[in-house]
DNA sequence: AAACTTCCCAACCGCGGGATC
DNA sequence: TGATCCCGCGGTTGGGAAGTT
């Protein structure tokens, strides 16, 4: 289908940014707020395209971001959150926050990758280097990891893991007995991350005071254990804890504001943890 | 000091997909 | 229901900075 251009090519600027653009949509910004770029340039006078002011705001002009070198803790933070989630700058970025996309991307190109090679894990795989053969290997006769990301868009991501190999996301913590029946083979390394997975309306925020900062500490027992006892284990797929969810409930029945849990969108599966009874089910309120 | 190479990151590009007409 | 709009994402690139010879 015929696809207009994004902006008028012909009398746009390209390349950096001078400091008198970057005054002029900031202030427009902070007159109007964001949204509907496509106009924004031609309000704002500016002879950029939509696509090129967003960026601009994103990724550098926006009050909130945190600039400076990352921290060691940053550092393991996305190397596990890319083990979980791959290449999806944008959620691994919605647990940082004051970073972007961008600069994650750059980051990990940059410097984790080498961090990770020197290692001797793979990159892309996260298992010891001379085992990433063999695990590509694998992948090649296994069933499919299907990842199922809904675009982003007004904070309203969702995604969830659908898992029937033993290598995916969806497994509950390692506190979590799983089962007696044969339990699929632990993943190589403790991620150390609550795979509670969950993305609501509202972005990420910093959890109160009281709460624990500890990102992705496991606390969401009793959500999970909803479903324990049973032959299958409800396994709600909140990101809550990688800081899509904004702190809110999701509907896994884990407090908060009943009109949030009334109105998030939310997938649950339930996933073969014991090992067989698998039903999938989804939910959408 | 100059030439060359490597590194880094801001910005661009093309595409997917939800929303709207 | 299909066409189009618009936003946001991930991959890639270009140019300046930093390092090396």
């Amino acid at each position: 289908m015929g696809r207009s251009p994004c902006c008028e090519k012909a009398h746009t600027n390209k390349g950096a940014w001078t400091k008198e653009e970057d005054q002029r949509l900031i202030a427009y910004i902070k007159a109007n707020g964001e949204g509907c770029w496509r106009s924004l340039p031609k309000s704002a006078g500016l002879l950029r395209c939509g696509k090129s002011c967003r960026l601009r705001w994103i990724n550098y002009l926006r009050p909130d971001l945190k600039r400076g070198n990352f921290t060691e803790e940053e550092d393991e933070l996305i190397i596990k959150l890319h083990e979980l989630l791959g290449n999806k700058w944008s959620l691994i970025a919605g647990r940082l926050p004051g970073r972007t996309d961008n600069e994650i991307k750059n980051y990990w190109n940059t410097h984790i990758k080498r961090k990770l090679l020197a290692r001797g894990v793979d990159p892309q795989t996260h298992r010891p280097l001379n085992a990433a053969a063999d695990h590509h290997q694998k992948q090649l006769q296994a069933p499919p990891r299907r990842f199922v990301a809904a675009p982003a868009g007004h904070h309203t991501d969702h995604f969830a893991v659908l898992s029937n190999s033993p290598d995916a996301c969806s497994h509950s913590s390692d506190d979590e007995p799983s089962s007696e029946t044969s339990p699929p083979p632990p993943p190589p390394r403790h991620l150390g991350i609550d795979l509670n997975l969950s993305i609501s309306l509202a972005p990420y925020q910093q959890p109160p005071e009281d709460q624990p900062s500890e990102p992705l500490k496991q606390e969401d027992d009793d959500a999970v254990a909803s479903g324990a006892g049973n032959a299958t284990s409800t396994v709600c797929l909140c990101l809550n804890r990688l800081g899509l969810h904004g702190g809110e409930v999701c509907s896994c029945g884990r407090g908060g504001d009943p009109s949030m849990q009334a109105s998030t969108h939310m997938f649950r599966f339930i996933t073969p943890l014991g090992g067989g009874h698998n039903s999938s089910s989804t939910t959408m309120t």
